[in-house]
DNA sequence: GGAATATGAGTGGTCAGACCACTTTCAAAA
DNA sequence: TTTTGAAAGTGGTCTGACCACTCATATTCC
């Protein structure tokens, strides 16, 4: 009989042992020959399990100082996802269509929900453009992913915005803050199909510039 | 100074290996023993990285065998993320909501195409309706997002399938057959307006079908 | 007394070698 | 020819040994 892997077990007692210990995030989880020890099994075992949820972001080594769960920020997954199945230019567009997907959802989720719609951050943007400021994209669009409300959703676009690259990021061009500007109203007017279309605009004219700096390089 | 993780190179060296001996899904990898005297590492580090990626879905172990390049299906992602971090009520809902955000976009994306609309495939669940099929409804959903044409997006849809649960996969009442000639109907007429709403209808009547099966359960 | 320094305990990182359990193969025995 | 079984190869696990590093403490020096 081909006995479950040992491994596995492990990684499911050192969730259990997470929570009854009421670990949380930052805080240090005990070394590799106490966790040897305390369930019976030798170190390199243990390590087995341990690299493993290194490798998915969910703990943090530190030479000399130990093991903490981490705040579930560096994946190593992108690095390791991306080498390996993110090779063609299909896996590529795929990426960037699937964020839109995310994008245009949590744009109509917002226009559905009347308090988000008349929240005070959209002034705020708008009177941002009008001073130039950078990184005004990728905040505005971080913004609505958050204000959705569906974490999940949050959690698969930062990941894709990861793999993508971000076009996001340069300073905002006239042409552009009259398309943002037809975002922000049609959110203020709760006008879901609207506020999908005028996103929709922006990310495509995004796109091709995005491109164009390709072509330049 | 802090040495870059060892294991991680490993990965790396293994993903290039890959590359330049063409291995593909299903092919066996060099053995572990073959792995640790090629890259002039001990085992153990090669079992590490080993370990991780198998966590991850990318390779399969079989004892006496070997190691095989995996062809992207059991991901144990799934089984770790899920107790790990999809604890709460809310992450469940998250779940379900991010998985219809993909499958509302997936039928948007077909009737926008004309030839994925007067594919045969749509006739063949209408009759496949009369006939009873059970296991109609994840065949159906699962088509859209084949054709779709996203295989990113049908990757992370799998994986979202796994989490939530399957309420896809009793047999079909004759309630429910209008709702899905409804939707059929939209795509065969190309409208994505209508093909939306009429998913939507029906994926909210399969909640609440589900909502109450386990109420009484 | 205060500040710089040395020491030691504890931790993760790596290695080598040893078994075990399992699968496959193939030669020897029936 | 068919069956059997021994050997080789593989992943799974454990042990014990170093190394490199961090941190707290004790020690030394001014």
């Amino acid at each position: 009989m081909n006995q479950p892997k040992r491994y596995l077990d492990i990684v499911l007692d050192i969730r259990k042992m997470i929570s009854q210990e009421n670990i949380r995030p930052g805080d240090r989880i005990p070394s590799e020959r106490e966790l040897a020890e305390t369930l019976k099994v030798g170190r390199s075992t243990i390590r087995e399990a341990l690299r493993s949820l290194e490798l998915l972001g969910l703990i943090e080594t530190r030479r000399g100082e130990g093991t903490f769960l981490s705040d579930y920020r560096n994946h190593q997954l992108v690095e390791v996802l991306s080498t390996f199945i993110l090779q063609d230019n299909q896996s590529q567009k795929d990426v960037w269509e699937t964020r839109i997907i995310h994008e245009i959802s949590a744009i109509q989720t917002i226009c559905g929900n009347e308090a988000a719609c008349q929240l005070p951050v959209w002034d705020s943007f708008s009177k941002r453009i009008e001073e130039e400021e950078s990184f005004l994209r990728e905040d505005l669009v971080k913004e609505i992913m958050v204000l959705s409300g569906n974490r999940l959703s949050l959690k698969i676009w930062l990941l894709l915005a990861q793999y993508s690259g971000n076009p996001y990021k340069s300073r905002i061009t006239m042409d552009e803050t009259e398309m943002i500007e037809d975002v922000l109203a049609a959110i203020r007017q709760q006008d879901a199909e609207k506020a999908a279309s005028s996103l929709k605009i922006w990310i495509a004219w995004l796109q091709k510039e995005s491109k164009k700096d390709d072509d330049d390089t």
